[in-house]
DNA sequence: AACCGCTGTTCGTTATAAAGAACGAAATGG
DNA sequence: CCATTTCGTTCTTTATAACGAACAGCGGTT
């Protein structure tokens, strides 16, 4: 146990990476909302091992973690350096990480629909605790969020101007300022979220 | 033999991560200069290992290609994408990999000296046998490439001035367009090549 | 309750990644 | 010419990554 080959690593099992890939791994599975079972099936990785990754108890091989960061939509490199991004939703850099759960522990963004989305659209699944806010920094300029609120009720501010909206109802509105979605309402609230980048089909 | 685990995987040995990693190691390690050996030393991983990697014999451990790609001054990404930047020297990306050999075949660039360079030299040792070109691409605007000629003789064409050079002579001239070097003498020729960028210290 | 469908975990087995030593082939040089 | 070094490869052993199946823990039905 205590006699390794290697004489550089300091940790056997966990990766020697620093960053722990385990934590970024499960952080991206839950943002497609995926369980390890879907995950497995999507990546082609025995889910038991990809529990075990995600709790550091295994040093993956490269193959394995190539076809889970392909699953989930990004780079090995970027799993490996777990960047937290500090923030909530920062699309700008392509590939980039969409994260759980908002500074308050009371919002949560979930990547929705089938993998391999195209770059131009985006889709959410948003679900935000009584009191809970998100609060986004611009995405690119001329992208629109389209939020569809699913049950709940929702106020969005962006730029000056705020709407509020209760379930069954769409705001749309321009994404390319900070812009804030609050639930102010007496129950959880649930919505969809889709983010149009510019390109093409700005609407719809 | 036959009967393997992975449904998913075509082939047992090589990564599957489509471009073989093999090749692109190889070619950081000799751009460096490097013996399996002394990467060995560098990187911390067996010599047996990275010439089982080196030909695709092997399905490294991440921790084991993110030793290498360290040692190597690069990322795993880039490692595995293989990219041949088509073009010889590319130093306008970061971590950018330099390359072997010229299309030719004749050329040798090999990046001198200990690893972990600043960004703004760029230390070269350059063949060329005869008849060899090499071409490059323009460097960041400011760049100035130095050229000690050890041996034999090379004529350089920056833009549309030429120059030739002896052993012994030293040219100096703008990197940031595109140009030439040529041995056009009559036996191999061996230079030093240092390449400066803008920020500071264009001089020395 | 007992029964599903789902979650994530643990277990047993097999193939194999990694290390180090041993090897043969060049290159070096005395 | 035969020793020495250095190169890359091959060999042997050990630890373990990956798999699939079996497991335990939960909600939700009938």
């Amino acid at each position: 146990m205590s006699i390794r080959r290697g004489p550089k690593i300091a940790n056997p099992t966990s990766s020697e990476a620093s960053s722990d890939l385990g934590k970024t791994i499960q952080r991206l599975r839950k943002a497609y909302n995926l369980s390890l079972g879907e995950l497995s099936e999507q990546s082609g990785v025995a889910k038991s091992i990809i529990s075990q990754i995600e709790r550091n108890e295994t040093n993956p091989t490269l193959s394995t973690v190539v076809r889970l960061s392909r699953a989930l939509e990004t780079t090995v490199d970027e799993v490996l350096r777990g960047e937290q991004t500090s923030l909530f939703v920062d699309h700008q850099t392509k590939s980039g990480i969409p994260i759980l759960e908002s500074q308050d522990g009371l919002c949560r963004l979930a990547i929705v629909g089938p993998l391999n989305l195209v770059e131009a659209f985006q889709w959410y699944d948003f679900h935000a605790q009584v009191g809970g806010v998100l609060e986004s920094s611009p995405h690119p300029l001329g992208t629109i969020e389209h939020l569809y609120i699913v049950s709940g009720e929702l106020e969005v501010t962006t730029g000056s101007e705020t709407k509020i909206g209760k379930a069954g109802e769409a705001l749309r509105y321009r994404a390319d300022v900070t812009h804030k979605i609050r639930n102010l309402g007496t129950g959880a609230a649930h919505a969809v979220m889709m983010l149009a980048l510019k390109q093409f089909g700005a609407q719809q």
